[in-house]
DNA sequence: GTTGCAACCGGAGACAGCCTCCGGTTATCT
DNA sequence: AGATAACCGGAGGCTGTCTCCGGTTGCAAC
């Protein structure tokens, strides 16, 4: 939709302030990875060969920084609601996609930090991931519910917020092993009461 | 058994030492519930009227003061399961202790990061808590599939992950509905397969 | 190819919070 | 009353956050 200032195109991004952006993603992906969301953004900054002032530009918040990083993941993993809801059976569609939610938590992939605004925190940062994400477990249990697999009365959003509450609880060498087996239970514990 | 020094008694603790130890554990838990666990300690310090030193001394570390703040609140949430034991048939008593859990998390009488260690943090200090607290839900599952209304092979673990799970998700109004709309699904979900 | 200039850079410095150190105080015991 | 060890507290060193501003440079226009 057009907008003031429609006449001047904006001037194209330079390749130096791209490139510094890029590198600073790759190198906070690696510290959050080994160090977890509180890494030194002064640490990031060196690591990625630039000024803690460049980074602040390009990410005025650690939310921001956070955000950036793992937008993809988020964006992959909310896109392979559709990718399981074509191959499989409704019930088995919201399995498989909670089992990969897991996953991605166990692989760090992504971390926990990263997922809590997508629960309630105030940030707008999130927007477009939280609506992915809400979308893509909304649309797995709807499915689920339609075919009488699910109970009626279920929120998906309290799913959701069950995952993402293990993703936070300390990790362990069985913690994957332990939340599949929850992944299990709350599939079991969704489903219709005989 | 006895050890050396034995005929030097230990001195009384000092009153102003247990006075201001007191103080700052008042002092800390309102903090910890109005901002979290990260509160400043140079401020807990302040507001308690002692110095800095004086905080570290009694409690050497952040997570130090965090357990002895909510020791009482996790002592007294572990022996509830006794209460709800001996009144309560086995599924009953499961589900009205993990009620009770996320009763004290919507009241902030216990805090997420209080029950992080519970779960695998490497520190020693909440070794009586966790103890505790494992022994609650580890009683009360084992009767529950005593009774045979449990399935068999449920990790008592893995139910405590997905309580302290929920409570370090962003909280909302109606969080609390939402954890108790959870630990319906858990407990159904923990029945045994038909 | 040159010039203008705005988008970019970076790092020093102010600030907050953590945590230790050590000189001084005081509560307890004899 | 005196000795003394347990206690106190706050300044200072340190780390990390984050802003500011002088300098640089990539891009567009000519």
């Amino acid at each position: 939709m057009p907008t003031k200032d429609q006449k001047i195109a904006p001037r194209k991004p330079r390749t130096d302030a791209q490139r510094n952006r890029e590198r600073i993603l790759e190198v906070a992906k690696e510290a959050f990875t080994r160090s977890g969301a509180n890494a030194s953004l002064d640490d990031i900054a060196k690591a990625a060969g630039v000024g803690a002032g460049t980074l602040y530009r390009h990410f005025p918040t650690r939310d921001a920084l956070i955000e950036a990083v793992y937008r993809t993941e988020v964006e992959k993993l909310a896109a392979a609601e559709k990718k399981f809801s074509e191959r499989l059976p409704p019930v088995e569609a919201l399995r498989a996609w909670m089992l990969l939610f897991v996953d991605y938590i166990a692989t760090k992939q992504i971390i926990g930090p990263a997922l809590n605004s997508l629960v309630g925190g105030p940030s707008k940062l999130y927007e477009g991931s939280r609506g992915q994400i809400q979308g893509a477990i909304d649309s797995l249990v709807k499915r689920a519910i339609k075919s009488r697999d699910i109970r009626k009365d279920l929120e998906p959003f309290d799913l959701l917020r069950a995952l993402i509450g293990v993703s936070h609880v300390a990790s362990g060498p069985d913690w994957q092993q332990s939340a599949r087996r929850l992944v299990d239970i709350l599939i079991t514990g969704s489903r219709p009461v005989k």
